[in-house]
RNA sequence: CGGGGUGUAGCGCAGUUUGGUUAGCGCACCUGGUUUGGGACCAGGGGGUCGAAGGUUCGAGUCCUUUCACCCCGACCA
């Protein structure tokens, strides 16, 4: 490709509305335009670079026994009420009427498509499995999109879904697809964790993350430093040796305490860590029929991890307790605990804090909190002690697997494999014949990859002050030819020979022939951040040109009978 | 959804407080010339429903009302 005929408008000042490298990088290279809040559209340099990585995901799962598809992206609403999903789902799933007043579905997800794809098609066991995908764009009414391609409201994912006759079927796909992703990431030459990951709204129960690693990540990861544990911090776990409390109590006091509520006035006014503290965290739990305030007690060097909190009761959602639903469930804000709690309340204490005593807790009456309390007696709360692990893990807690340290670090999910089940299956009474001639539901499994979000997700991974570092793989061209004065036609000429040879040997090589000065030329090579630039310039007459390497920012002279080679050796 | 902010040329902005001829600047773009290894210089030039609608006024980018769009923070720790 040429420059001079290449639909590319860099520019030199950033775009104000942009806070992140990618998609700052991303409009300022001309990669992609914003038209509306949450949608792009990909400019030529952007349609090159996603498709370099559609084709890979394409490659891999072709590879893998997948057969692609493109099902409609506008879908009927009835499909959706079959499922359930249309009341579930709320507002992200944007709703439109046609001119005879039906309603459709502009797709978020693909599940029940497929489910209709599959059923009434495929009758017998002996035709699974089946493993379908398609790389389509989808739709999600975010309620604040933002960090350009990270989080829009329109974006091309590729889903797959596979149907089975048993469980077992499904594991073997299932980790065959973890292994295909292994191999598209690598591919594509990123950072990633696979770690374990919360089901969700899609629901099912195996699930895991593809996460790749940069400091701009949404989702926070615990990985261990000597074993392979990695989770996302919402299942996060840990084992944490017990730790003594250097200060001992006699017996159990009740201490007046007035005015110190939060964790850090009572542990100056007890002189005690806050690790023997129990913190209370009152939510609104919300179920599908009912709400009731649950509180939650953790160390008070923690925190509560909400969806760890919210799986331990089964809860839709947990929310903030209004004032007077604390004070209305008869609950004596900053000074609640479990010792003593009226027995109506529902709770859960925190895993970590079994069998712990020396602890300090509120006495649920104004002004007081109570010191030297033990859980080592199961029947010191009554008789039922509810634990569950629903603290978040912190940096430094010790692997559940292995004993080792555990790190946080953040997270791009460009990837998530479920193991569904029949929770879609069985509702829209998708069915075969067994083995024994019976009808039964298809045990499914889905497979998604965010490949519109993968362009900037390499970017978040591979950047510097200049601009984007493209991996190689991805690159919308390997090699960028700069011709330092287009009016030098010896420069031009070798230019021209060298721009053939590299196409002729297949590499995807861009010429900057345009009438411009080196400046914006290297300036443009840096910003768009192609692996390599070769420089045709005034050295030439001595036979010699540089190469560039963008990531390293390294500068090499060769010869420039030797360049061609050289590059051949290099890519 | 709650809170905050911003809409003026393709991009980045000034002008709005205190209403007053033809609405400015930088970048980008066009023409001519000089330049040519790190976003050149000189001269000339083109480009605007001032987000939209309504209102006040002799007069509105500026004041009032309504509305739309976009961005940011939050929707986590009693």
């Amino acid at each position: 490709m040429r420059f001079s005929r290449l639909f590319s408008y860099t520019t030199k000042e950033d775009p104000k509305d942009a806070t992140l490298p990618s998609h700052k990088y991303l409009v300022k290279a001309g990669f992609i335009k914003q038209i509306a809040a949450g949608i792009y559209d990909f400019l030529p340099l952007g349609k090159m670079t996603f498709d370099n990585i559609r084709q890979i995901v394409k490659e891999e799962m072709d590879s893998a026994g997948a057969n692609e598809v493109t099902a409609g992206f506008v879908t009927p609403c009835e499909l959706w009420a079959e499922s359930g999903r249309i009341n579930k789902m709320g507002d992200e799933m944007l709703r439109i009427k046609d001119r005879k007043n039906q309603c459709y579905v502009l797709s978020p997800t693909n599940e029940e498509t497929f489910v209709d794809m599959v059923r009434n098609r495929v009758k017998s066991y002996k035709q699974l499995p089946v493993n379908l995908y398609q790389i389509n764009t989808k739709f999600r009414d975010e309620a604040r999109p933002r960090f350009g391609l990270l989080r829009g409201r329109e974006f091309v994912m590729k889903d797959a879904y596979s149907f089975h006759s048993d469980e077992s079927d499904l594991d073997r796909e299932f980790n065959l697809m973890e292994e295909t992703y292994r191999k598209i990431f690598t591919k594509l030459g990123l950072e990633f964790r696979a770690v374990m990951a919360d089901s969700g709204a899609i629901g099912g129960t195996g699930s895991k993350e593809f996460m790749v690693l940069a400091d701009s990540g949404e989702d926070t990861l615990a990985v261990c430093d000597s074993c392979d544990y990695a989770a996302n911090l919402e299942v996060a776990s840990r084992k944490n040796p017990k730790k003594e409390n250097p200060v001992k109590t006699e017996e159990i006091e009740q201490i007046e305490t007035p005015n110190v509520k939060t964790i850090e006035e009572v542990a100056e006014f007890m002189g005690v860590d806050k690790h023997f503290i129990i913190k209370a965290v009152i939510k609104k739990a919300i179920f599908a029929d009912k709400e009731k305030i649950v509180v939650f007690f953790v160390r008070g060097d923690d925190e509560l991890e909400e969806t760890k909190a919210k799986n331990a009761i089964f809860a839709d959602d947990l929310v903030d307790a209004s004032e007077e639903e604390i004070k209305e469930a008869g609950l004596v804000a900053g000074y609640v605990g479990p010792f003593g709690l009226d027995s109506k309340i529902d709770y859960i204490i925190d895993d970590d804090l079994r069998g712990a005593d020396e602890l300090v807790a509120g006495a649920n009456i104004e002004p007081y909190h109570i010191k030297g309390a033990s859980l080592k007696e199961a029947n010191i709360l009554g008789n039922v002690t509810r634990y569950g692990d629903i603290a978040a893990v912190k940096e430094g807690d010790r692997c559940p697997k292995c004993g080792g340290r555990l790190k946080l670090t953040k997270g791009i999910e460009v990837g998530h494999i479920f193991k569904l089940g029949d929770v879609y299956s069985k509702p829209m009474n998708a069915t075969f014949l067994d083995e024994q001639g019976k009808a039964k539901a298809f045990i499914m499994g889905c497979y998604g990859i965010g490949v519109s979000r993968l362009v900037a997700a390499a970017i978040e991974q591979n950047h510097d002050e200049f601009g984007m570092i493209w991996p190689k793989e991805i690159a919308p061209f390997i090699v960028d030819i700069i011709i330092g004065d287009v009016k030098k036609s010896e420069q031009v000429e070798f230019a021209e020979e060298l721009y053939a040879k590299l196409q002729n040997a297949g590499v995807k090589t861009l010429i900057d022939d345009r009438a411009e000065r080196f400046g914006p030329k290297i300036k443009d090579f840096e910003l768009i951040g192609f692996p390599y630039a070769v420089v045709i310039g005034k050295k030439l007459k001595d036979g010699i040109v540089e190469i560039r390497d963008r990531k390293t920012l390294e500068k090499i002279e060769v010869q420039a009978d030797e360049v061609f080679s050289k590059l051949m050796e290099m890519l």
